[in-house]
RNA sequence: GUGGCUAUGGUGUAGUGGUAACACAGAGGCUUGUGGUGCCUUUAUCACGGGUUCGAUCCCCGUUAGCCACCCCA
């Protein structure tokens, strides 16, 4: 556990002669040995633990992603969090960040190119043609959570391994999809307590997003002087990206620069037209943001992202997007046109924003409840005192979990103050005590945390008692 | 990938060119039959490696990691 203690390389041979001494009685392959478990390994870069005083609020998400999915019936899937890296290469696009600079790619014991899934939609757009899904009843709606991977420097909400709630509607060319999307993630955060921002744009079809880039390269060379040093490389590299730089003179500069939105086709802006309807109907609030533009190539027509607190100020500030991807699924190999829709949430976002409200909460309250640190709460807790207890309450505790009923409990300690000291800590209510004496009698002694009020019961009335106290 | 800042026990902090203080948390005990409020003991060679120095936790360099901004994105 702590080999640092151990770790005595002579630097002050006068006072670690004890220590010294310990060592030259080792053979040198056991000194060796220790030596190198001398360092304590930390997580790789980028890596985060979860750990238990977070584990609660960790879980709490899961099951809010879960009954959001299950309420609008999708279906749950998973992928193997491993794919071929070329899978990637060709939905996100060769030129994206995400592929170029951002994916684990190694080769496995056959030399194929294998990828850790830095998104989930290629990975369930194949699974729905490897599984010829679309003889199913379409569209296929189906949800998942877990791992992604991204080589990216780390920052704040930003990891290598982070986590996704994800949805998507494969099958379906209507903006009643979209919305439902939106609505879903709009839900999902607000049954956690946010209140989300939504942005949304349109970006056409391919043909025209391709034109309008021509106008608007024409349109950025013309300011070309104008604009930031970054903007000026983003010319030929990404245009679409100089349209949200955060630089005041490009802002100025962009002023009257064409907006995608005026060059979509007309069968791209009713589409648009109606997801916006559907939204009203649904009374979800969103901000049109013609500058919203996506960084994966597989996008058509509506794209989105959440916000929460006011939006875009601070980096790192989106909790999650999505958008239409009409294209992908003939790209790896669909044999017919296969629309399809669908958003991501980044669960570490979204738990940042949790801890970022209830932060301010307790500001304005400070009735800042202290938590037990392992994040473990019961209601009730059995002690218990002496051998003989111990082992009628190893039985005791086993028969009530059979019954649904959760204990607190610490057989391993001796004492009653220490395992009373754990109830309180756990914030039980009542604390059920065994000792030698309630073993003779078949007894149990119940106390009431708050008052401190005892009472006797027969052992065989435990459950029907504590169900008594749930209510 | 680029730039800046930082690095002291489990956590949050103090401090000094002569090997570290405080609070909280943890473990054990005072009391093998009673917690939420007492007391005691215990938990760190000051991230790692190298240099300067009689001597470094403190100064310098490197590494690693964290944070922030850019890039990009969730």
């Amino acid at each position: 556990m702590s080999p640092k203690k151990k770790s005595a390389p002579a630097k002050k041979p006068a006072t670690k002669k004890k220590v010294a001494d310990k060592k030259e009685a080792l053979s040198p392959a056991v000194a060796k040995q220790e030596k190198k478990t001398q360092k304590s390994y930390q997580n790789v870069r980028g890596m985060k633990d979860i750990v238990p005083s977070q584990g609660g609020q960790w879980l709490r998400m899961f099951d809010a992603a879960r009954s959001i999915a299950e309420s609008y019936c999708y279906g749950y899937v998973e992928t193997p969090i491993v794919e071929q890296a070329q899978l990637f290469v060709k939905s996100l696009g060769r030129g994206t960040d995400v592929v170029e600079k951002e994916m684990y790619v190694f080769e496995d014991n056959e030399g194929t190119k294998i990828a850790l899934r830095p998104e989930f939609t290629a990975g369930i757009a194949r699974s729905y043609i490897s599984h010829g899904m679309l003889s199913l009843p379409q569209p296929v709606k189906v949800w998942t959570v877990g791992p992604l991977f991204r080589h990216d420097r780390p920052q704040s909400g930003r990891y290598r391994q982070f986590h996704q709630f994800n949805c998507e509607v494969i099958g379906e060319r209507n903006p009643v999809s979209d919305a439902e999307l939106i609505s879903m993630a709009y839900n999902f955060l607000r049954d956690l307590g946010l209140q989300a921002e939504i942005h949304i744009n349109s970006i056409g079809t391919f043909e025209d997003r391709q034109n309008y880039i021509v106008e608007l390269v024409g349109y950025l060379r013309s300011k070309r002087s104008y604009l930031c040093e970054n903007c000026k490389k983003r010319i030929s590299k990404n245009p679409l990206r100089v349209l949200d730089c955060k630089e005041l003179g490009c802002q100025e500069a962009l002023e009257d620069a064409p907006q995608i939105i005026e060059w979509l086709s007309a069968a791209s802006k009713d589409f648009f037209m109606s997801v916006l309807e559907y939204l009203d109907e649904l009374r979800i609030p969103y901000v049109l943001t013609p500058t919203l533009v996506r960084g994966l190539d597989y996008y058509t027509d509506t794209v989105f992202e959440l916000f929460v607190d006011g939006g875009k100020e601070q980096s790192q500030s989106a909790l999650g997007g999505g958008g239409r991807y009409d294209g992908l699924l003939e790209e790896i190999g669909a044999r017919e046109a296969t629309p399809a829709s669908g958003f991501a949430i980044g669960l570490e976002r979204v738990m940042l924003a949790l801890n970022k409200k209830e932060k301010e909460e307790q500001e304005g309250s400070d009735v800042a409840g202290s938590r037990h640190p392992a994040g473990i709460e019961r209601q009730f807790f059995f002690a218990q005192l002496g051998e003989q207890a111990r082992r009628r309450t190893l039985a005791l505790i086993e028969s009530l979990r059979k019954s649904g009923i959760q204990l607190g409990s610490s057989l391993a300690k001796g004492s009653l103050k220490a395992q009373l000291e754990l109830a309180d800590k756990m914030k039980s209510t009542h604390s059920i005590i065994l000792g030698q004496k309630e073993v003779q009698d078949g007894t149990v002694i119940i106390r009431d945390m708050d008052s401190g009020i005892q009472e006797i019961i027969d052992q065989k009335k435990i459950e029907h008692h504590l169900r008594k106290l749930m209510k």
